[in-house]
RNA sequence: GGGCGUUUAGCUCAGCUGGUUCAGAGCAUCUGCCUUACAAGCAGAGGGUCGGCGGUUCGAAUCCGUCAACGCCCACCA
């Protein structure tokens, strides 16, 4: 077989994949073993990959393969999102690019449209997926508005009702005014922003102002021009005015006394309202004095229905001025805004302007879209149970978040929690099985008595209804809510409803999946969605849905700046892949993210990961160009393997051990460093047979070695493999001939934990690879060439490795010497470096430059005198010997006295040196 | 306004309950090598008062206090 000098993997990735799936090696079924579940994050159905998905699928791959290879059963479960709001807003604007308005066409036209976007673009993310090496149980792709989603979705909604948890209320919500639907509180994102502070002028509709209260001991407090007495008015939204009902002061606010008991007159309106009092309002913020618009603002709603006043809604839900403004109608309220302040202006009302940072809401989805506060009748659930079944596994630690910082976050959100509002007025969603009675009752947004029932179909809704309004009810009198569920209201079902575990309760799948091992997002939707998985599972599995949650960080560019379109600043996944290999991405992307912190993406992290695919790939073809002779197998080779499995163990138990930890990033760099420094620097360097230059070939090797060689490179492949899956698995069938179907990814490996005889081989290679980097360092420092042999002494007194006579023959290999001599005086004209306490010499007669010599060993016991001084400061201080454990006084007096002898030993050579 | 987190080498980060010569790793840098697997490589080297100040202790990167900078989350100040 020949390997190519380059690995290359686009010609193995493809190759691999295709077979892991046509041996269905992905494919997961409940049986005897351990299982491991991990559900997938469902992206936006027609949504692309991009970096964020990049890590996060990667992390999960990782934990996947690495489960299968512990022998677990593992399932990683795919599927994707309907993301209401998102993909409607896409097919609303493909329709608007084709001329068509959403509200021309019926809910069954609008929909087919959709549906009919969702398959030409739906899944694209999940083939980009497999591009990655994502290895998902494909077969169980799911989508949250299947079949199987939807009727789960459905009875979990009226089984609520039932419980009483789900709601219809009044209530001051978010509107989004481009989609034209509400969103829930946690929908809303608040951007700080720069606005303007407009002071209006109202000014006092009745004359007889109390002159004594005017003057009050702070002076003027009041305004007046020609046009009479006036109150000052800050407000960011001027636009809002035609919807004023009220006015309001602190009953405390002194300068403010003399407006009580008065009214006033909204400017430009006309509109004479009356002076409120309400300790809401406070007294430093600009006047004192609050405009009341008790249709569209939170507080001024509360406001409002403690002092009853009269509600003036201005807006049309595209956030047009109504006909109730009775001005600017039909006009964009962005616009009144500038308009109504030059209006303001002309018409002397405008007291200032002043610049004002504020914040403002704008929709998760429609970024650029003010929220707009709304009084609307929508479904609530009610909170306050989901809060208390969710928050203790959590802070129990049954369920445990990585980065555990998350469980403050989280149990803040419950302990505040508020009630979901899950009615959106979209089509593309679950629709509300809710059924009003058409006839009896009007549409309405007063607290008027609704007539409905809820139930699963059409044929429940009528028994329900004529049971509970009387057996005049009839079919077509029933008519279905025409609004759809939030899509989070569907995907915190995603872990049980992927076993089909609300339709079919207590089936095989659910019993043997649920709950699931590990979940792995990013900390933006700990509420949205996290929060709520683990409301649904406590609520309808009595389980929590997960044990663990790996929390990743974003993914921003080496500037530390957000990826993102508009910078442009976010390379294409997919072109990545083609650049540097499944493989190398995967490195690339693994190495810079701790868990929970932002990862700095950089190419030259995946360059990093291609060149490491290349490193294991021209291992492999050292190794594999061998031939093997029936040699006995020479000692040294049987202590390298010795070392190397030693090596290989701990390593795989710190591994393991960082696995638990979701530490992935070390237990990748570990398992790099293993195979770059100790298998391909050293052990392979170690056992590699001699070039015989006649032949033009390597000598053959003997069997023994060349055998533990392969299985060496078995278990390095075993422990990378969930790193970087395709190389590993390219290389692991060149290994030995494989069966059809045999593959690394389904191979279970294990190890011993390393022994203590372990710790011993390994103790000895550190003093022997310190020997040979000694002598490097000098043939560097002297400009020798590698061929040139040399000699080295080693003192005949101490018990170095260099005495041990197998352990002398690797330091001879790999340090390029002649002979190792052991002396008890060393030569004339050496070069002499340390070795813990022992000094070794290497002899070069008159390339020696003594001076230099000297003076590195000078700089060397001065070095050592300071460290020592200390130690000695120490030893004499009483306190210490008395207060400190008798372990570290041992330890500070060992530590004197290996300086002491090295310190000796230089002076030694310092003598040597002069002599 | 409340809460959380971060600050260690040029960059990204380890450093667990204070004590193994504890100041580390990878990358980057510098130097020397085309040494018969790999120049996408090998060997060697340099580089940090552990954000500032104060405290506890025989001993502090590690514990406490405080200040500063940065980041995130939550909250109805128009």
């Amino acid at each position: 077989m020949e390997l190519a000098t380059k690995y290359s993997p686009s010609e193995v990735e493809g190759k691999w994949y295709q077979y892991w799936l046509d041996n269905k090696l992905f494919s997961s079924k409940p049986d005897g073993r351990e299982p491991y579940t991990i559900v997938i994050p469902p992206p936006n159905v027609t949504g692309v990959l991009h970096m964020g998905h990049m890590l996060n699928n990667t992390i999960q791959d990782i934990l996947v393969r690495k489960a299968r290879l512990d022998g677990k059963n593992a399932c990683w479960v795919p599927g994707t999102d309907h993301a209401s709001i998102a993909t409607e807003a896409k097919v609303v604007n493909k329709l608007a690019a084709q001329g068509i308005k959403k509200r021309d066409l019926t809910r069954e036209e609008f929909l087919k449209h959709a549906w009919e976007w969702t398959d030409e673009h739906g899944g694209i993310i999940l083939k980009q997926l497999r591009k990655l090496g994502a290895s998902c149980d494909w077969d169980r792709t799911a989508f949250t508005m299947d079949e199987l989603r939807s009727e789960s979705v459905l009875k979990v909604f009226v089984d609520l009702y039932e419980k009483g948890y789900i709601y219809r209320g009044l209530r001051m919500v978010n509107w989004d005014p481009k989609a034209q639907t509400v969103l829930s509180t946690e929908e809303v994102i608040y951007r700080e922003e720069k606005s303007k502070l407009f002071h209006l002028k109202y000014y006092v509709a009745d004359a007889d102002v109390n002159p004594v209260v005017l003057t009050g001991e702070e002076g003027e407090v009041f305004h007046k021009d020609e046009k009479g007495y006036f109150a000052i008015v800050a407000t960011t939204r001027p636009e809002t005015i035609m919807g004023d009902t009220a006015m309001c002061i602190n009953p405390k606010d002194v300068k403010n006394q003399w407006l009580k008991g008065h009214k006033v007159i909204v400017p430009l309106v006309g509109r004479v309202i009356p002076v409120i009092e309400d300790r809401y309002v406070d007294i430093e913020f600009g006047t004192g004095c609050l405009k009341v618009t008790p249709a569209h603002d939170v507080n001024d709603y509360a406001l409002g229905k403690t002092h009853n006043l009269e509600t003036i809604d201005i807006f049309n839900p595209d956030g047009t001025i109504s006909e109730a403004a009775g001005m600017y109608v039909g006009q964009d309220r962005m616009d009144v805004r500038k308009q109504i302040a030059k209006d303001l202006e002309a018409a002397g009302l405008m007291d200032h302007i002043e610049d004002y940072d504020n914040k403002v809401g704008y929709s998760e989805r429609n970024q650029d879209t003010a929220v707009e506060p709304r009084l609307c009748k929508q479904w609530f659930l009610s909170m306050q149970h989901m809060a208390d079944i969710a928050l203790p596994p959590v802070l129990s630690g049954e369920l445990k978040f990585y980065p555990n910082k998350y469980v403050t976050t989280y149990k803040n959100w419950l302990e505040n929690i508020q009630d979901w509002c899950i009615s959106r007025q979209l089509w593309w969603g679950h629709r509300i099985p809710a059924y009003f009675i058409s006839q009896e009752s009007e549409v309405s947004t007063e607290e008027a008595e609704e007539k409905f029932v809820v139930a699963l179909t059409p044929e429940e809704a009528l028994a329900k209804a004529k049971a509970q309004y009387g057996d005049h009810i009839t079919a077509d009198m029933l008519v279905r809510d025409e609004d759809a569920l939030d899509t989070w209201f569907s995907s915190w079902l995603w872990p049980i409803s992927l076993f089909d575990g609300i339709n079919n309760p207590g089936n095989d799948e659910i019993n043997y999946y649920y709950p699931t091992s590990d979940l792995v997002t990013g900390p933006d939707i700990i509420f949205f969605w996290v929060a709520r998985m683990i409301m649904a599972g406590c609520e309808y599995q009595k389980q929590i849905p997960f044990r663990n949650v790996y929390f990743t960080g974003i993914v921003r560019d080496k500037l530390g700046r957000k990826m993102s379109k508009s910078l442009g600043n976010s390379p294409d996944p997919l072109e990545l892949i083609e650049k540097y290999g499944a493989d190398g991405v995967r490195m690339g992307m693994m190495l810079a993210a701790p868990a929970g912190n932002d990862i700095l993406y950089d190419d030259a992290l995946c360059a990093q990961g291609m060149n490491f695919c290349n490193k294991m790939w021209n291992a492999f073809r050292l190794v594999k160009g061998w031939e093997t002779n029936d040699n006995e197998q020479p000692q040294a080779n049987a202590k390298s393997i010795a070392w190397m499995q030693a090596k290989i163990k701990t390593a795989y138990a710190e591994i393991n051990d960082l696995y638990s930890k979701y530490r992935l990033n070390e237990a990748l760099m570990t398992a790099f460093k293993l195979f770059t420094d100790e298998f391909s620097g050293w052990y392979l360097e170690m056992i590699k047979p001699e070039y015989d230059r006649e032949a033009n070939k390597a000598l053959p090797i003997d069997k023994a070695t060349m055998e533990a060689t392969l299985d060496i490179f078995d278990q390095l492949m075993h422990i990378i493999h969930p790193f970087m899956p395709f190389i590993t698995e390219e290389l692991w069938q060149h290994i030995a001939d494989r069966k059809e179907g045999e593959s690394l990814m389904v191979s279970e490996f294990k190890l011993d934990a390393p022994a203590a005889e372990d710790a011993a081989v390994i103790a000895q290679f550190e003093e022997l690879k310190q020997i040979v980097s000694g002598v490097r360092a000098v043939r560097q420092s002297k400009n020798i060439a590698q061929r040139e042999a040399l000699v080295l002494e080693a003192p005949a007194a101490a018990q170095t490795v260099a005495a041990d006579t197998v352990l002398a023959v690797l330091i001879q290999k790999m340090a390029g010497l002649s002979a190792i001599n052991a002396v008890d005086q060393k030569g004339d004209g050496a070069v002499t470096f340390l070795v813990g306490t022992c000094e070794f010499a290497v002899p070069l007669g008159n390339l020696i430059d003594a001076d230099a010599e000297i003076a590195k060993a000078e700089a060397e016991i001065k070095r050592l005198e300071g460290f020592m001084n200390g130690i000695i400061k120490k030893l004499s201080n009483e306190r210490f010997v008395a207060n400190a454990p008798a372990q570290v006084v041992e330890l500070e007096r060992k530590k004197q006295a290996d300086a002491e002898s090295k310190i000796a030993a230089l002076k030694e050579s310092i003598k040597a040196l002069k002599g």
